[in-house]
DNA sequence: AGCGGGATCCAT
DNA sequence: TGGATCCCGCTC
């Protein structure tokens, strides 16, 4: 088994934001924060379409805020929620796109806690802070990888949470996934 | 310059 | 069910 398993590239993340949502799923979250390696596996995720997606922050075009998440793919769109909770994205698509796929939830692999499920605690866990705004994601210091150690899973798809702002058509979109029957899925 | 809401979490 | 807590986008 490698010790080190192979990031994956960036070209991953250059491809429609669903596809790279649903295969995040059952990949390896590697940082490597103050020496130490922390690794999480992506068991709940949400895409976000871009500007015509109403539950979208770049629906209101680019911003301060937004503009990581209009950057090249493979870099963090990390924002504060609730005045207290930060929360991760990974952007996808060509740069200007303003896609990105929120991390909602992973399993603890290696130096974790045992409070992963949530993108706020997700974040609090792996030690991911505004600072990490637009960092890239295909970094020896924080990527994803394959995982050695895989098995076949089935993937559920539900409506995202927290978008009902978005109204009716954008709220229901079945564009959250997530592994089925995984213990640490934010909500069930 | 001020205002209101939010891709959450936790205790009650 | 509600409180914590603050950045950001919008309006004045």
């Amino acid at each position: 088994m490698p010790s080190r398993p192979k990031k994956l590239p960036r070209e991953f993340f250059n491809r429609a934001t669903t596809l790279v949502a649903q295969e995040l799923l059952g990949k390896l979250l590697i940082h490597t924060i103050e020496g130490e390696q922390r690794i999480g596996r992506v068991v709940e995720v949400e895409a976000y379409l871009g500007p015509g997606d109403l539950a979208a922050h770049t629906a209101r075009g680019l911003t301060p805020r937004t503009r990581a998440m209009f950057g090249p793919p493979g870099h963090a769109y990390v924002y504060l929620v609730y005045g207290m909770h930060t929360c991760m994205n990974v952007v996808t698509e060509p740069a200007g796109t303003g896609t990105a796929v929120l991390l909602r939830a992973i399993e603890p692999v290696k130096n974790l806690s045992d409070k992963t499920r949530g993108p706020g605690l997700l974040c609090r866990a792996l030690g991911v802070t505004l600072q990490d705004y637009g960092r890239d994601l295909c970094s020896d210091d924080f990527h994803f990888a394959v995982d050695p150690a895989a098995e076949p899973f089935n993937i559920v798809e539900r409506p995202r949470v927290g978008v009902d702002y978005a109204g009716e058509e954008w709220a229901a979109k079945p564009l959250r996934f997530y592994i089925e029957g995984n213990k640490y899925v934010s909500r069930k």
